[in-house]
DNA sequence: GTCTATAGGCAGATAGAC
DNA sequence: GTCTATCTGCCTATAGAC
């Protein structure tokens, strides 16, 4: 059972849900294609139960980020590096990856990405306007607004970074993009 | 011939290249499969030639932008502006989403995304170095990197945009990122 | 739980007539 | 250039034995 959401979760990451099948996973396995539709009935199940694992394991490392209780700028560093060693895996977000086949999904699954989105900007929002208000970030608009933005550059870098097949194409991104959120600008301004 | 290219486009655009077949090409033009094989030989070679001509356009119009001499920034709120209409006709970026299938991609075709990219890099860098050397731009590291954070946040923007069907994400996202990069910092530093 | 066997459909692709 | 006809292969899924 975990094994085979393991499996099916690195080939949905490396290949897309329309890019992979049953057999390659029950290959992968050992076992027959039969045998996997005991556990997931259909691909709609698997994917399903596979964004919500996603999602359950993401939203945990977004609390114990929140437990370490670290400023704004160490905060969005910590989340950028969960992204960081997803890509190191050679792979990209789940719901990344889902959100572009989004128009080819099973209700089930549409819903759930779009879950996932929604508590990713929801503590982004948090991160970002408590930064705000005790002066270590910077950005113009709203808290959410500029969560909409985190979320897009991180998950943007990650998918352009992969057919380079180069980390540190993401990792350039993702630094530009925090320092753009935390320079004061008085330096630079009157020089 | 340009038809084909024009239904298959938005298709790919839609579904992404492993989510559509030429009996979806073919059934839209009211012709047979066999027909489009006359055109293209496979699938290969269809998909190189909507990414050619793709990269084509795209470039024209970042020529068309720099032919208008604007500043900066308003360069790239024009850029901005390009991925915009594209979200407007309910698409992903056609390299965006084939960035996400990269690994599932024939060879030709992958080559063909890196020249997009490495094009769209090359404009954005010569726009930003340009904008920072006369002081409407504020940005850490250097141009290319930069240059990959706007790629990145756009086709962030674009991808996280498209579940939500609502192309004010975007816009937001963008806006925010455009004034990262242009806002001095002046006003808000010292209150 | 896992297997064999098989169904029914769609994929990309080709041969050859018109 | 477009057609009909066909091929081979893979897809998701199911029935029923073990």
């Amino acid at each position: 059972m975990t094994r085979i959401l393991d499996v099916a979760e690195r080939l949905v990451q490396h290949r897309g849900f329309n890019g992979f099948s049953y057999a390659d996973v029950a290959a992968e396995l050992n076992v027959t294609k039969a045998s996997l539709h005991y556990h997931f009935a259909g691909k709609a199940e698997l994917g399903e139960a596979l964004i919500t694992r996603y999602t359950r394991r993401f939203v945990a490392a977004l609390a114990e980020i929140q437990r370490l209780d670290l400023d704004a700028r160490a905060a969005l560093e910590a989340y950028a590096e969960l992204y960081a060693e997803v890509l190191r895996g050679r792979r990209m977000c789940l719901c990344g990856m889902l959100a572009a086949e989004y128009q080819t999904l099973p209700k089930q699954m549409q819903d759930a990405v779009i879950r996932f989105f929604d508590q990713n900007e929801a503590w982004l929002e948090s991160v970002l306007e408590q930064g705000r208000s005790k002066g270590t970030l910077r950005f113009s608009g709203s808290a959410r607004e500029a969560a909409r933005l985190v979320v897009s550059a991180l998950e943007g870098a990650m998918l352009t970074a992969r057919p380079y097949g180069d980390v540190d194409r993401f990792q350039a991104a993702a630094t530009v993009l925090l320092s753009s959120l935390t320079d004061t600008g008085a330096v630079a301004t009157h020089s």
